[in-house]
DNA sequence: GCCAACGTTGGC
DNA sequence: GCCAACGTTGGC
């Protein structure tokens, strides 16, 4: 089991919207990056992810889990591009805001901090454990 | 709305 | 294959 994690704009893809699909897997479209095309690659059926609202809200909202592995991205005009369905399985309790991430040095590590750019991110079970501690949700 | 960080493109 | 220019992301 390995852990994720997924960032999107609210306003382009919302963790409501998410919700809303009632744990139906829906397609994670819209990676054109090679890295976060590579950890989608690596993910296998089940492994979970937080949902990173960015831009607006800064925080984990919710627990997703990976329901199709990759394939091609129909949104894309080169099969380079693939994505992988995820569902929806809670929200977090309380989100944890990324000031809190970083202002937590067991955290200091996590790509979110480190590499803040990347919308698709591999979370160690540490940081999995200390983020879902933080947010009131028992992994 | 600004700007730093980063990824990609394209000329050489 | 290098690297400057450019575009995009995302926090502030």
């Amino acid at each position: 089991m390995r852990y994720w994690l997924f960032k999107s704009e609210p306003s382009a893809w919302s963790w409501d919207q998410m919700k809303a699909a009632g744990g139906n897997p829906t397609e994670w479209t819209g990676v054109r990056n090679y890295l976060a095309r590579n950890n989608m690659r690596a993910m296998r059926l089940g492994d979970l992810g937080f949902f990173y609202h960015s831009n607006e809200g800064l925080a984990v909202v919710g627990i997703v889990e990976v329901a199709a592995l990759a394939h091609a991205d129909s949104t894309a005009d080169n099969p380079t591009w693939e994505c992988v369905d995820i569902r929806a399985v809670a929200a977090m309790p309380t989100p944890v805001a990324l000031s809190a991430i970083k202002a937590n040095p067991k955290l200091a590590a996590m790509a979110l901090v480190a590499n803040s750019r990347l919308s698709v991110q591999p979370v160690t079970q540490a940081e999995w454990a200390e983020v879902c501690a933080m947010g009131g949700y028992a992994s």
